[in-house]
DNA sequence: GAAGGCTTTGCAACCGATTGCACAAAGGAG
DNA sequence: CTCCTTTGTGCAATCGGTTGCAAAGCCTTC
């Protein structure tokens, strides 16, 4: 079949009898045509499987529905951001689709903002949505300076306004806490992610209100932090073990670092859940494979990325600024 | 400063006091211009900090300076696909960056190839690198028909010519086999993907190679098989060791598959490396974070993605089909 | 039967780049 | 002092859409 040369709006203009800006108008559904031709227009634009050309309309419109998932760079050293990174970005990307916007993937070096003018003052992108976890706030600065249309995945520090999206970190802390006080342990340990963290802190805050709540008492002995990775995990809970030999429970601000810590712990010859049970966060994939398998915070990491996609778009085209906190949900499996 | 208005080529003719067709070709540095006038632009371009217009740029040249990375949706069941995915895409993302393209994620369904349509014949892309794990054939067959420029992670399987790139099956299976023999391990056993696929059976031809060249033999119940999945994994060794029970090594076809393994090992009361040694496959990042720290065989994963970048571009460019194989290597931690 | 109002469609300008071709200026040859 | 190259620059068309405005057709209404 010679239906090659379909390329255009005009081709279809011709192939109908009618002008370009007609074609254009019932693509786009225009309330100035009449159903009939509208219809007509479409069934040849169908049948020759026309495909817009984008390039031209984005020229056009001044606007390319394009936004950029910002991210930093990966790197060898395993951090929690980047499986959480895969599977955010899936979400975020379904979300992109449903609302026709394609997602372009940035890795930018943290030091540098360049990227803004680069991809915005192009028109390449109609705005971004950050995930780096590196020097974030200095990245929201520079998107703020520019009036760069963007949200942000984390909790909102800035005086400014602007999108964000998080998950409700003091429900998470408490829930995990409540849940350990449940199963009656007594000796319940935090192993944090960085303290300076909004979101560290706010976990710490839910799992300081449910010990209050049943009558307990923080033990600064039963505190440590991390820094979200693997390695981090283990020491940390090594120096839980050591200050705090009693220790029959911990919260653990990510899945990554509670497996390795359940691996610590079993080399103090302890056992998991039996002698300390472990609580961790995110629930990646990989929590409930792990051994034994993870009892964790869910965050619903797909629909977050969904919500990151549609409250962007929400406020290009509404300027309307979302600030979500999203529902955490306990996963109650083995380790605790 | 009242620098906001520079946008266009236009504002920077009449700032410098030429014609758009001058600042367009010493943008491009054209060799029609002299030095004298291509610095004299620049420095102005510079100066008003100005950022062509990417839509227009690409409706004149026909060409987007974007490809795709064609992956499918990530569900909830964790495949080493994943993973790898996530550390090839940083590879490739820098790969295009250098080559000044930029990179589109695209989540597609394995049953459909509309997407090739959606975004080739739209101008949005260039082309493709397809990473689809299940049903990889059926797409390149579609790419093939639709005479689509792309390239694909994987062995080359089809008839036709298209570039490919893949880790070199053979000698990563003759590699961690010879090591096992060099451990002087007298049972090794071999524990792999999916048997129909061509990188699976390389790395048994590998397995044998070595076995065959230290005059050992193959034996059937040393041979199981996964589908890469951890799960899976964990499945396949319990399977090994009730059919094998003086299995001393096992060469495994995915990280994650031999971490599975070594859980499964230890609960059968064995001990790793002392009991039985394990190799991994693919040294993904948690390869030396896990328990103990796995030896493995390293596909250099962010040159791989650097290199099917480089070489799409180049395909796009001259039209060369290349076919690479990219060189493995053993590392050695504890568990081998 | 002419005037006025709707609805439907087309013309042409515009979005911001690239590029073939014409033309002007400068240098060299006769 | 002309004429011819050679080199550097500008004009205007083009890429493929969108959209403000004008116009044409049709129906009412007086």
């Amino acid at each position: 079949m010679a239906k090659k040369s379909v390329h255009t709006i005009a081709d279809i203009a011709e192939l109908t009898g009618v002008s370009k800006s007609t074609v254009s108008r019932a693509l786009n559904d225009s309330p100035l045509l009449s159903e009939e031709t509208k219809e007509r227009i479409r069934a040849v634009a169908k049948k020759y499987d026309f495909q817009i050309n984008a390039p031209a309309r984005q020229l056009s419109l001044k606007q390319s529905n394009t936004i950029a998932f910002v991210t930093h760079a990966y790197h060898k050293d395993f951090s929690v951001a980047d499986l959480f990174g895969l599977e955010i970005m899936g979400g975020i990307s379904s979300g992109l689709y449903a609302e026709h916007y394609d997602m372009l993937v940035v890795h930018v070096d943290p030091q540098d903002t360049s990227w803004i003018h680069q991809y915005l003052g192009t028109g390449r992108v109609d705005g971004f949505i950050l995930m780096t976890s590196t020097r974030k706030q200095y990245h929201i600065k520079a998107l703020l300076e520019l009036g760069a249309p963007f949200i942000v995945w984390g909790a909102p520090t800035s005086s400014k306004k602007y999108c964000s999206l998080c998950g409700d970190n003091f429900s998470g802390g408490k829930l995990a806490t409540e849940h350990l006080i449940g199963a009656g342990r007594k000796q319940i340990a935090f192993l944090g992610g960085p303290a300076e963290e909004v979101e560290v802190e706010q976990r710490y805050k839910g799992y300081e209100a449910a010990l209050r709540e049943a009558g307990k008492k923080v033990s600064p002995a039963l505190i440590a932090h991390g820094d979200f990775s693997n390695t981090s995990g283990a020491e940390a809970m090594q120096q839980l073990l050591d200050s705090a030999p009693d220790v029959d429970a911990v919260f653990v601000n990510s899945d990554l670092m509670a497996i390795a810590a359940m691996d610590t712990i079993r080399e103090n010859g302890r056992r998991v859940p039996d002698d300390v049970a472990v609580v961790g966060y995110d629930d990646l994939s990989i929590a409930e494979h792990s051994n034994p398998p993870l009892t964790t915070i869910r965050q619903d990491i797909p629909m977050a990325g969904k919500l990151l996609a549609k409250n962007l778009v929400q406020y290009l085209q509404t300027g309307n600024v979302t600030n979500t906190v999203t529902p955490v949900e306990l996963i109650v499996r083995k380790s605790a």
